[in-house]
RNA sequence: GGGCGGUUAGCUCAGCUGGUAGAGCGUCUCGCUUACACCGAGAAUGUCGGGGGUUCGAAUCCCUCACCGCCCA
């Protein structure tokens, strides 16, 4: 054997061999019978490459597999990707710029879709070897993807995640549990698509707010009144406006009333009335009405706030109750609007509304763009500057006295400046593009999350589904109580499109065949064509598997229509406005020809994908092969746990519960195990632009697989951050070492020779004995820890035993029972005990020990499919416990004293025993040639203490090493006198403790004997170390 | 502002249902003792964030304050 592990060399050879056995196919290595233990990956964006947050999380899903399979579970662990459509279109947008090709709009969305395949299918190997380099154990035979199956999917890419993510989609529309609407979303201009809540980073940046006064209408005043909290007035003045405040002002184009609590007294006495809103041309001004609310806060600002359905979240909402308009100011890419009639005419409009002279539908409103003429078109941020100009121009700012010397003169100047305070504000900016989100009023999808929330709720309230750690649970329900509806479309063509499709609402109500002869004539016509008629009317839309699904709906509808419409043939079209001119060119040539057979019904599809967590929240079915009724379906369902980081407890893990429990009724996974973020060794987020990213791969190269996978286990306890220190995993590096040269050992001392693997041996040597018992504590030790996900634990378990009891003293022990008459019963024990040792690392570090148990004996099956042991408590062996903790701390005794009143290393000394109980006298007999290699002892007498003496206490005995001119006295005086110290201390505080009554009366009994033996067990310590001492103070 | 978590040796962290503090790394001293210098032997280091309470006894339970982190507004 080599000195060392060679993990470059041996990893890619070590995993080929897994792979062509197939060692990781669902069900190898399963028991007959075996129940199942099932895991599915997090899917990685397919574009990914792994990071250290993916190496933490795929080795702990690792660990867990590789334990049920060598348990003989029948195992499975789903690997997969995600098809992550928001990154993913970003990713091969940046590189089709870099590579010069056509942009996605030049393109045209079937070629750029196939466009993204290409990227897909390029990159997609980059994570899945990375991940195989990590050493997962995934069956990868059954690799997923969220997309698989699509339409426009390229060979290979069968498969029927789309089926199952449509199939949703329909049912759950069906159930009415998804719908359409036009709501406030929050809108990202840079992707000019809607994301979720959750897809929004609020961070605080520097602001401005600007302080305006909205005149009241036609010049009406008010009293302005302020008080203190005793009632007593401390302001007063007649106004002629109301005071806004505003952190938007590029907003206020698009108010739609003013709102103000309706407990706030100062200003009762205008709620009703109405104020302008001082933008715009002055003859165009539009009045909006001041309303009461319970959303304002008194307290804050003037008391006072704008409403502004369109943009704002919370105006939203007041608008809403109020029944106000919302008015769209923005377009896709957040300029501001410059479609739609002039503003004077839009103005005029909105001023109607106001006035309660006529309403509007929620699409006409949406027409409305109330952009002045000078602002259309402008960047939100400039339109904003040039408002504030303008409103400033107009004295309309709110203004404050600022005083400033003349430096020359001295002279005081005051003057009125514009109120704008500088403070930090909340701004929403995207996850991926990082520009600020605007929220905007637009069609989306929608899951109605209210009703289908109850049983994700019930199944962690009744512990059917489990969360680690337990405050996880906390958080899952605090979301989930006050969950929103789940904003699923998104305007991107890499995805699964919506299986909606529209057609025009031809059912207008004062449509009719006057003659009822079928014929549709010119006066007829026109009212379908016409004001009203479907080509301002919203469509009318059905939801469908497919096409043909759809049409079979559409044909119903035209059904109730007069002839000839009735008959008319579905087809689809790409968009509305081409539906449009086909079907008036469709009925322009039915007025000729008079043939209703011609007559066709076009249809176009939304043209909108669902959002990626929409199908990942369908990955536990959808790897499984839902909706077909497959076996591994039946097996592997549910899963049995997810281990996946705590941020994406409600992207993804309750958005599973809730789907699956929708779906399938049933719950997707049994435990979840949430960790927190991978972060570096000072506890910063790792980023690029920090430069403080450790790449996994890197590691790999460096230390090994098996390294970085034992420093992850190592770091998962509960809770908290996760500090990756490259020493850690340097030291794990050198743990696999250590290992590697205690087998290493063994085969230089004939260990492996002939060696199979058997059950543990029945060896007479306590060492053997004792070692053989340490195994078994140390697998229970394991195998509960795994039980609660305790890694850190096991990995700590592992460590010490390996390390601390094998190498540290176990080798040491074989080395003078190789030369005895024990030795074929050591080298058994150790050939076992190394055995052990690397099955049970296995889960951890599973090349090392693959390739030490293929080097080291003849084997029946590889180590990745070796039974797990299950050793009886009964191999722990009490006895040979307590004489070879006698032997060990008597040697560290004998070493530490040696090394304090420097003894020189090389020597051998004598040693005398002073005093021996009998027990003591057969431990120390029966070990007598450990003893002397390892405390370098040459021989072994009993008497007296000879004079100059350094004196070692163990259990039941004491000990002098005659080393009389070789030892310093003075050090090996205050070396006793600091051991007595702290012995005295001990003493006292035990005595403090029995002398007290109440002590003795409620503590439990097994704790006041324990103390009580303490107490003895110091005390004849301590007389020890006295007379040694009193010996000292004679010889000097 | 609301929720969750944290504060233990120089650093990173263990410490379960209360019985009087541990590990790894780092530091220092010594060592080429026939598995391993990716090693061995030895050593030093803590008013367990502050205050209060419950208890015979608190790092551990309760209250409170301070600071830090994360999530949601």
């Amino acid at each position: 054997m080599e000195k060392t592990f060679n993990a470059a060399e041996a990893e890619a050879r070590i995993s080929k061999l897994w792979l062509d056995a197939g060692a990781f196919r669902a069900g190898a290595n399963a028991k007959p019978g075996a129940p199942a233990f099932s895991v599915m990956i997090p899917p990685p964006n397919v574009t990914g490459s792994l990071h250290m947050g993916h190496a933490f999380n795929n080795t702990l899903q690792d660990i867990l597999t590789r334990w049920h399979r060598m348990r003989g579970f029948d195992t499975l662990w789903q690997p997969g990707t995600d098809h992550a459509g928001i990154a993913t279109q970003m990713v091969t947008e940046r590189e089709m710029a870099a590579n010069g090709e056509p942009t996605r709009r030049e393109m045209g969305r079937e070629k750029f879709v196939a466009r993204v395949w290409e990227q897909k299918k390029k990159s997609r190997g980059t994570i899945i070897g990375q991940l195989q380099r990590l050493g997962c154990s995934c069956d990868w035979d059954r690799e997923a993807f969220t997309m698989s199956g699509a339409p426009g999917a390229p060979e290979g890419e069968e498969g029927n995640f789309h089926d199952a993510v449509i199939k949703v989609f329909v049912d759950m529309y069906r159930k009415g549990l998804i719908y359409r609407g036009k709501r406030l979303v929050n809108w990202d201009p840079h992707f000019e698509t809607a994301i979720s809540d959750l897809e929004v980073e609020n961070i605080e940046v520097p602001g401005h707010m600007w302080h305006f006064k909205y005149p009241l209408a036609g010049g009406e005043t008010y009293e302005y009144v302020e008080k203190d909290a005793e009632g007593n007035v401390t302001f007063r003045e007649v106004r002629d406006y109301i005071s806004i405040a505003t952190t938007r002002p590029e907003t206020m184009l698009g108010d739609g009333a003013v709102a103000v609590h309706p407990s706030d007294e100062r200003y009762a006495p205008i709620i009703g009335k109405f104020c302008e809103i001082p933008v715009g041309p002055k003859e165009h001004r539009r009045l909006i009405p001041i309303i009461a609310d319970e959303y304002p806060d008194p307290t804050f600002g003037s008391g006072a706030v704008k409403i502004t359905g369109a943009h704002d979240f919370n105006d939203y909402a007041v608008a809403r109750r109020a029944g106000i308009p919302c008015y769209r100011l923005m377009d896709t890419r957040a300029r501001m609007r410059d479609d739609g009639m002039p503003y004077a005419e839009a103005a005029a409009i909105a001023m109607a509304v106001a006035r309660g002279e006529t309403t509007l539908t929620e699409a006409e409103v949406d027409t409305i763009n109330l952009v002045p003429d000078d602002l259309r078109g402008l960047d939100r941020y400039e339109a904003r500057k040039r408002l504030v100009e303008q409103i400033t121009a107009e004295g309309l700012a709110v203004t404050v006295v600022r005083k400033s010397i003349d430096k020359e003169t001295g002279a005081e100047h005051l003057e009125r400046v514009p109120y704008v305070e500088s403070k930090p504000i909340m701004q929403p900016f995207g996850d991926r593009s990082k520009v600020v989100i605007e929220p905007m009023l637009t069609d989306q999808w929608f899951v109605d999350t209210a009703q289908i929330v109850g049983p994700a709720l019930d199944a962690v309230r009744t512990g059917r589904t489990k969360i680690i750690p337990q405050s996880g649970e906390k958080t899952y329900y605090h979301w989930l109580e006050n969950i929103e509806p789940w904003c699923i479309s998104r305007q991107l063509w890499w995805g699964h499109q919506i299986p909606v499709w529209y057609g025009l609402d031809l059912a207008a109500p004062d449509f009719a065949d006057d003659e009822g002869d079928g014929a549709l004539d010119p006066v007829e016509m026109l009212r379908l064509l016409g004001d009203g008629g479907y080509v301002t009317r919203d469509a009318r839309f059905h939801c469908a598997a497919d096409f043909a699904g759809v049409a079979e709906r559409f044909r119903d509808d035209l059904a109730a229509l007069p002839v000839p419409l009735n008959a008319a043939r579905v087809v689809e079209v790409a968009d509305r406005a081409a539906a449009v001119d086909m079907l008036a060119a469709a009925l322009a040539e039915y007025e000729t020809t008079q043939d209703p057979t011609r007559l066709i019904y076009p249809v176009w599809r939304d043209p909108d994908v669902l959002d990626t967590w929409f199908s990942s929240g369908l990955w536990p079915i959808g790897t499984l092969g839902w909706p077909e009724d497959t076996p591994e379906l039946k097996k592997y369902f549910p899963t049995s746990v997810l281990v996946t980081g705590q941020d994406i407890l409600f992207f993804w893990v309750a958005r599973m519960m809730m789907m699956q429990l929708a779906v399938v009724n049933d719950i997707p996974f049994r435990t979840v195990y949430l960790h927190g973020l991978v972060r570096d060794a000072k506890g910063k987020k790792m980023s690029k632009s920090l430069g403080n990213v450790i790449d996994p791969l890197e590691i790999i190269d460096e230390y090994g697989a098996d390294a970085l996978r034992f420093a992850n286990a190592a770091m998962a306890s509960l809770g908290g951050v996760l500090k990756l220190d490259t020493q850690r995993i340097a030291g794990y590096r050198n743990f696999g070492t250590k290992l590697w040269n205690a087998c290493r050992f063994a085969e230089m001392n004939g260990v492996w020779e002939g060696h199979e693997t058997g059950p543990a041996p029945q060896p007479k040597a306590t060492a053997n004995r004792w070692i053989i018992g340490e195994t078994a504590r140390t697998l229970t030790e394991v195998n509960e820890a795994l039980e609660n996900f305790r890694f850190d634990q096991a990995a700590d378990a592992l460590y010490k035993f390996v390390w601390g009891k094998v190498c540290d003293w176990y080798v040491e022990f074989a080395k003078p029972l190789f030369d005895g008459p024990d030795a074929a019963e050591t080298r058994a024990t150790m050939a076992w005990v190394l055995d052990q040792s690397m099955i049970l690392l296995h889960p951890f570090m599973p090349f090392i020990t693959e390739e030490l148990w293929g080097t080291t004996g003849k084997r029946e099956k590889l180590l990745v499919h070796t039974d797990w042991p299950d050793l009886p408590v009964t191999l722990i062996d009490r006895d040979a416990e307590r004489e070879m903790t006698f032997v060990t701390t008597l040697i560290d005794d004998i070493r530490s004293a040696r090394a304090q009143v420097h003894v020189p290393v090389g020597l051998k000394a004598d040693l005398v025993a002073t005093s021996l109980t009998d027990e003591a006298r057969a431990a120390f007999q029966r070990n007598e040639a450990l003893i002397k290699r390892l405390a370098r002892v040459d021989s072994i007498t009993e008497g007296a203490a000879p004079k100059g003496s350094i004196a070692v206490t163990a259990e039941g005995a004491a000990f002098a090493i005659p080393l009389e001119g070789l030892i310093d006295i003075t050090e090996e005086k205050s070396r006793l006198q600091k051991a007595l110290d702290k012995l005295t201390k001990e003493i006292a505080g035990l005595k403090g403790r029995l002398d007290n009554p109440n002590f003795v009366k409620s503590a439990p009994e097994d704790v006041v004997m324990e103390a009580q033996a303490n107490l003895e067990a110091r005390q004849d310590e301590a007389r020890k170390i006295t007379e040694a001492l009193k010996r000292l103070a004679d010889l000097s």
